[in-house]
DNA sequence: AATTCCCGCCAGGTA
DNA sequence: TACCTGGCGGGAATT
């Protein structure tokens, strides 16, 4: 309560313009009754319940949901409506300078019924406090000022209605319906209210016309993720920007636009065509409240000085792909940051304050929310910071330079590095993955050095997440939290979600299908791996992030043509994408980070294993996709970013169009980023960085292709229900190929089908890529086309080679030793299926042929021997925890089936488990 | 006159 | 199809 109490105290009267307003709820009541509003709410079939204020606010209780709550005096005040519009009229009519006078001075003397609702036991005084009110003074309270009905006066009371950290154990539900009629107020209004509280995860949206109130128990974790996405997209460095143009010119709407375009043509616009955003025509999503009102608080937080203008915060929030030049439309945008702004003053995070500027006096609004995760952040903010080193090696945004000072921040991060880095993060650091060198690349400044320091940054943010994200559980109901951050970010985050315990690992990934521009610049699909919390997408198909691939025209096939045991190439890969997917997983849990790090080193592997219950808390991530990243790399990285737009439900492409892997944050990390997007099934998309020429990126993909061993990488968006597939494609060596700690970077869900087994099948190559491969079985290179697993056909049955080797173990609370015949009944389950969400699982149950069996080629022992030992070793966490985590994740849309696949299939040297082959038996001749 | 921002239309989305 | 969501901008209340 007392929590709940600051935050209204926050909002308080004091503050707000309208804070005087805030007056009591109790009036206001009486006051809303009359709008017409209520009367549309009570035709409908929801039941209103009048009072619940009281009791929800008392310890988590939800009024709505509790079928106790008595429906009391709804009559009173709402049943019995003004009603009468004429009625109302008069009132208005009457409403004269005299009724708001009285007011005021009823204000003055019950000022502290506000704070009082604050208190738990409020409400019932204010009922109590109502009634008599309303029977008094109806007459000229009846007329409710505009006050009076502000949205953050009804922001209030609505938040007054929920304990502020309600129990974990009790879910409180929330019916916008109900509180629309209780509170008196159209749904529409509530709906602005909703989305903003969001947008912070205070409530979450559980289905049609339902929220789920969290309460403030993830608030600070959430504005520290927000100042952390902030600080990645440079918003600090826009605002600067701006103010400082508008020192230099006047801003009429044509200026104001040539500025926004200046500006982020220069610094955003980057963003916004990668993520393909502009391209599409991007719907409301993209000027969703939740999305703004994110952007919003990211603005506050990054800034210096805390107070943002509101001219400032609509030219920044302008999406580039809107008219800028509208008038109309910054007018728009500043409506709608009113709207936000009024909740978030009601929620005690913003306070309205006027700033001078030479030109006069503008309202502005300061942060007077939580700020003591800056410390944390600004560490980060500095590894954002490009370092000279890199400068100009990429097309970062000039902007970068911005940071008040880079030097210094950067100077700053030093320390902040050795002190802050969580020992687990150190050690991940440290570990340089596939390097042998190991640390020993670290000297000097170099994209590695940013990379880690910046994974170092992440992984302390990432420690801090979890840490606070603890203790939630997992929750079945979609959040759009993370989605919506994704959204408000170019980058990929994953968020713990409130509810759902340690986090829900949100993908980014951006995009429509698209347009070339849109083409050009790939996100990175960080995970769209199935989202535990979001039910609907499932499908979501794991990305392959850290490979380069071949994208073979007309087919979803793609061919891995790195030689991913051994060449260094990968490892850079492989390093480059832990690095950028830091950047990512920021948020993501601590777990994540341990992963990535043992995966990187497998040395480390068996020190760094995890309780399983802390495994146990990755549970929760699995969706994420993730990308298992290895930690440093000392050379150019790259990183591949494959899109698979069409198993993505629109909704989420359209949804994460911000999203991009190519922020820039990213590509300055990654120095020399190439992606290489494919677009299954239209284009071929090989995105390479901005800052790349594209002959040197041929050139460099062609060297790449000398070292095959080549792997076919078959997207789900295939049609194979989630499944991605490495086929290999070199005979001799055979799938295996991949050793577990090569796959698990991948973090695919996929299926490595041993070469052997494929032989027969004739694959589709694409001819450039035919002629090298050497060893590719003839078949692939010659019949092209043969193997589609673009069929619609195959879409509905699926049969995989499940190389268990290959894959990634799964959490150590699931046995080791479960025989993969478990996953049968898991497959079976269509409920299973529904909550992991694995689109495999999903009314699809695999025919499990020979689960034991495998048809599979045998490894090479000598492969990465080492990494096989830990990887073996170790079942329940599999050497590399991080690898496994993180594949653990990537996997986790596919399918918890899938993972008991992968960890029968762990323990053994056996690296292809034949789960069913018979949907490919289909394809071939 | 400028600032705030309520209000509700209406279109897209969803069940 | 009906209902849910929520973008949008007119225009009124306030400053």
């Amino acid at each position: 309560m007392m929590p709940a109490m600051e935050v209204m105290n926050c909002l308080t009267l004091k503050d707000l313009g309208s804070s005087k307003k805030v007056k009591n709820d109790t009036t206001s009541h009486g006051k809303h009754a009359h709008k017409e509003n209520i009367f549309v709410d009570r035709s409908r079939s929801t039941p209103m319940k009048n009072e619940p204020i009281d009791l929800s606010k008392q310890k988590g209780f939800t009024p709505e949901r509790s079928p106790i709550t008595p429906i009391k005096l709804i009559d009173k005040t709402q049943s019995e409506p003004w009603t009468p519009t004429a009625n109302l009229k008069m009132l208005i009519s009457a409403a004269s300078p005299d009724i708001r006078d009285r007011e005021k001075k009823k204000e003055l003397f019950r000022p502290i019924e506000n704070n009082a609702q604050d208190d738990g036991a409020p409400e019932t005084v204010q009922a109590g406090a109502d009634a008599v009110d309303d029977g008094t003074v109806d007459d000229y309270e009846k007329r409710p000022s505009r006050k009076q009905k502000s949205l953050g006066l009804l922001c209030q009371k609505f938040l007054a209605r929920y304990p502020s950290y309600p129990l974990s154990t009790e879910k409180t539900t929330i019916s916008l319906d109900e509180v629309a009629a209780t509170l008196g107020v159209e749904r529409r209004r509530i709906y602005d209210i909703v989305n903003v509280l969001e947008s912070l995860h205070i409530v979450s949206r559980v289905a049609k016309n339902q929220y789920s109130w969290h309460g403030l128990h993830d608030l600070k974790q959430t504005l520290k993720n927000l100042h952390c996405l902030g600080t990645m997209q440079k918003y600090n460095e826009q605002i600067a920007f701006f103010q400082h143009k508008e020192g230099d010119s006047e801003h009429k709407v044509g200026g104001r636009k040539k500025d926004n375009m200046t500006f982020q043509s220069r610094h955003v616009l980057d963003l916004a065509e990668v993520d393909c955003h502009s391209a599409s025509a991007n719907s409301r999503k993209d000027k969703s409240l939740r999305i703004m009102s994110q952007k919003f608080v990211m603005l506050f937080l990054v800034s210096s000085t805390n107070i943002v203008t509101l001219e400032i915060a609509a030219k920044i929030l302008i999406e580039e792909s809107q008219d800028v030049t509208d008038q109309g439309k910054f007018k728009t945008k500043v409506r709608r940051l009113y709207d936000i702004a009024n909740v978030l003053t009601s929620l005690g995070l913003i306070k309205k304050v006027h700033v001078t500027e030479e030109r006069g006096r503008k309202p502005a609004f300061k942060w007077i929310g939580p700020t003591d995760f800056n410390a944390l952040c600004s560490d980060q903010r500095v590894e954002v910071t490009p370092t000279t080193a890199f400068q100009g090696l990429h097309s970062v945004p000039s902007s970068q330079s911005q940071t008040s000072n880079p030097l210094q921040t950067f100077s700053r991060h030093a320390p902040f590095n050795a002190a802050h880095v969580p020992e687990e993060d150190r050690r991940t650091v440290s570990s340089e993955p596939s390097s042998p060198d190991g640390g020993s690349r670290d000297s000097g400044v170099s994209s590695d050095d940013l990379c880690t320091k910046k994974e170092r940054q992440v992984a302390v943010c990432r420690e801090e997440t979890e840490r606070n994200a603890k203790s939630r559980k997992p929750s079945p109901e979609k959040s759009r939290f993370a989605e919506d951050l994704s959204a408000a970010t170019p980058f990929p985050v994953v968020f713990p979600v409130p509810g759902e315990s340690e986090s829900c690992l949100k993908s980014t990934q951006t995009t429509s299908p698209a347009p070339q521009s849109t083409m050009s610049h790939v996100p990175l699909q960080n995970g769209m791996l199935g989202h535990p919390t979001a039910t609907a997408d499932h499908r979501k198909p794991a990305l392959l992030t850290s490979q380069p691939f071949v994208y073979l025209p007309s087919a979803s096939v793609y061919m891995l043509y790195h030689n991913l045991r051994d060449s260094p190439a990968t490892e850079n890969l492989t390093n480059a994408g832990d690095c950028c997917r830091s950047d990512y997983d920021s948020w993501a849990s601590p777990d994540r980070s341990s992963v990535a790090s043992s995966a990187a080193s497998p040395c480390s592997a068996g020190e760094d294993e995890e309780p399983a219950a802390k495994t146990r808390k990755t549970d929760l991530q699995e969706d994420a996709l993730s990308l298992v990243l290895p930690k440093k790399h000392s050379k150019p990285t790259e990183l591949n970013c494959l899109q698979q737009d069409s198993c993505l439900p629109a909704e989420q492409w359209g949804d994460h169009r911000q999203t991009r892997c190519h922020s820039p944050v990213i590509a300055e990390e990654q120095d020399l980023t190439k992606s290489y997007a494919f677009n299954g099934q239209k284009n071929m998309a090989l995105h390479m960085d901005h800052s790349e020429p594209v002959h040197l990126k041929e050139t460099f993909l062609q060297e790449n292709m000398a070292s095959i061993p080549q792997y076919l990488y078959v997207p789900s968006s295939a049609c194979l229900n989630g499944f991605n597939f490495f086929l290999s494609a070199n005979q001799s060596t055979g799938a295996v190929a991949l050793s577990p700690s090569q796959l698990s970077p991948l973090n695919v869900p996929c299926v490595m089908v041993p070469s052997s087994s494929l032989s027969q099948f004739p694959f589709l190559c694409s001819p450039s890529i035919a002629g090298h491969l050497p060893t590719a079985p003839s078949t692939s290179a010659t019949n092209v086309g043969s193997m589609n697993f673009n069929t619609p056909g195959m879409a509905s049955a699926t049969h995989l080679l499940i190389g268990a080797a290959s894959m990634v173990a799964s959490k150590t609370d699931e046995s080791p030793s479960e025989p993969l015949q478990a996953c049968s009944p898991v497959l079976g389950s269509e409920e299973s299926s529904v909550k992991t969400g694995s689109p495999v699982c999903r009314g699809q149950p695999l025919a499990m042929k020979n689960l034991q069996q495998s048809s599979t080629p045998q490894t090479p022992k000598n492969i990465h021997r080492t990494q096989h030992e830990t990887f073996f070793k170790t079942p329940g966490s599999f050497g590399s925890p991080i690898s496994w985590r993180r594949s653990e994740g990537a996997l986790r849309s596919s399918s918890s089936a899938q993972r008991r696949l992968q960890i029968s299939g762990a323990g053994t040297e056996k690296h292809f488990t034949t789960v069913s082959l018979t949907e490919l038996a289909v394809r071939v001749p």
